[in-house]
DNA sequence: GGCAAAAATGAAATCGTTTTCACTCTCACC
DNA sequence: GGTGAGAGTGAAAACGATTTCATTTTTGCC
């Protein structure tokens, strides 16, 4: 419709130097009464064949946790103009495979991983081929590759000195399921904690629920009726924080409590917390995939995200 | 390597009927030792030119509700095969524009918005082409499209007629920003519903706020402070109802209070609210996109999701 | 074994863009 | 006016898969 040939028509829309003004505007004027749509897939391809498009696997989207993340990786991603293809495995260990596949055949730059898997050998082949892969809040098994994780450990230890501080040498745990690596940390964090203090660990002071009201209401119960029973809990994560919360907010007001994990409303429930800033960990993700995709050969790197307490109250009763 | 021509290779891996096990077991094999993965940009640009994804353009994955309403159409899009490509406009109706382009370049299959920019006619010549364009939560603005809404006046009539059922009348309410549509939707709602219950609208019990501890709290005390003041509160959505618990809990257990959507651990605080599932919009408008994929030419819906009272304490106390 | 029909395979075009290379044209300078 | 440099443009290849059409191979049957 210009009168040019596609090879002008290409460069005049892509601001290339060497077009006239005149070519150029006649191209711009053509391209707009045409409604002109430039066809990334064709341009991608052509070009290296690869998208501006960095994958996020999931769990699910519902849970605002993961959502937090994938908001602070798009905010550095965005400044690159890298968009953000999300897609969630529903917590399938196969899902996550099919996923990952179907993301890989995208051709996305990088790949965000939160994974569920407990074996992530079946990417070595793609880590090879140089397409970097981030592991998030998890790291890889069997697989070398660069993962941001929270200082679960760290943020424990935090958790149990806040609370020996204020006297309490009895202090349960509310874990929650076995399997997680989070979990595991966590729980390493809890004894190391306890060690340092002089404390000695006691297997029944601990106690891995599922995501249940009943089972975490029954379990604290549990927990507050041994002999010795403890003065203080601390709950692993905010999912088993709030269900405690719903199913029986007296118990918190009779014992001292800290959280790992901040929640909604916290802070108008006076819920002292162990936590860190979700952004933050998609931030610090989404730079180590910048760097990443710059220099792909580099070693992978395992980077922790720091904790702090924030004492609301809950967790600042002394000990009887 | 398998020793078959690009054709073949091709017809063995996409399970194509007309190929010989032999041949197909030789295809597979290298492919796996080659660690071959198929190209979706060539494949996608050959047959047609378009991808297998749905483009989701939100204001910000920070807001719980956007991840929720995003979850309910994922999972809808699941089934279809279809990818969901996330980006943000971060409350700038310019971005908006930026980013429905880049989306339409990536050649989704249809585009999920929940629109900012208060003129949508930039949009038309898209809906020409027929790429199904479905508004969420607020309708286009000078552009026929399809839409998915809440029912956000009857959902208003339903606060004032429970409020209404206790004995109260005089009811203020609580809004946020005035150029939102949802905020005129939810105001033209509160009138309605007071004049079914022959009460007349009185504009001092109406605030505007920003989203802001401290504005909403002052607004709040105004409110409650006119000659005649206000024996129940509406606020008209979840940020202006957790912003009054955070600054000014006990204001709310001295009169009765509803909340239009709800939030985490609103029971836990007896909170009553007018409320719909995120995760249904989400899934009534993926059905919608799909309807509109499959039949590009129908006369554009504008759909709305009903609304329910639940009554959890606040709402229920009678006037004096 | 020969022949026709059916099945399997390959050659080549295609999708829409970018880019290299070659070509033409303009312009400055001698 | 001729020469050469440089700017602007076009022809054509390329990206990696799919698909049509033609060709080859196999199969079934007498």
């Amino acid at each position: 419709m210009a009168g040019v040939s596609p090879a002008t028509a290409s460069r005049a829309l892509a601001d290339h130097p060497k077009v006239t003004p005149k070519t150029k505007q006649k191209v711009v004027e053509a391209a707009r009464t045409l409604r002109f749509r430039r066809n990334s897939l064709a341009r991608d391809l052509r070009s290296g064949g690869v998208t501006t498009a960095v994958g996020y696997v999931i769990e699910d989207l519902v849970n605002p946790w993961f959502s937090q993340v994938a908001a602070g990786a798009e905010r550095v991603f965005r400044k690159a103009e890298l968009e953000l293809i999300v897609a969630t495995t529903e917590g399938d260990p196969k899902r996550e495979q099919l996923v990952v596949k179907t993301m890989l055949e995208r051709r996305v730059q990088a790949l965000l991983l939160i994974p569920l898997s407990e074996d992530h050998s079946y990417l070595e082949g793609e880590r090879q081929l140089g397409t970097p892969l981030i592991f998030v809040d998890r790291p890889p098994v069997n697989l070398i590759a660069d993962s941001i994780t929270i200082d679960n450990r760290g943020g424990m230890r935090l958790a149990v000195e806040h609370l020996a501080k204020h006297g309490h040498k009895r202090i349960g745990l509310l874990a929650g399921p076995e399997p997680l690596w989070t979990t595991g940390e966590r729980l390493e964090g809890y004894k190391s904690g306890l060690s340092t203090h002089g404390i000695e660990f006691d297997k029944s002071l601990v106690r891995n629920v599922q995501y249940l009201e009943s089972e975490v209401n029954s379990a604290a119960l549990e927990l507050l009726n041994v002999s010795n029973p403890p003065t203080a809990l601390i709950a692993t994560n905010n999912r088993i924080t709030v269900l405690l919360l719903k199913s029986n907010k007296e118990l918190l007001d009779k014992i001292a409590f800290v959280g790992f994990d901040d929640f909604e409303l916290s802070e108008l429930l006076g819920i002292t917390v162990v936590t860190h800033d979700p952004l933050d960990i998609g931030r610090e993700a989404a730079l180590l995939t910048l760097e990443r995709i710059e220099n792909p050969l580099d070693t992978p790197q395992r980077r922790e995200i720091g904790t702090t307490v924030i004492a609301r109250g809950s967790g600042e009763r002394r000990a009887r």
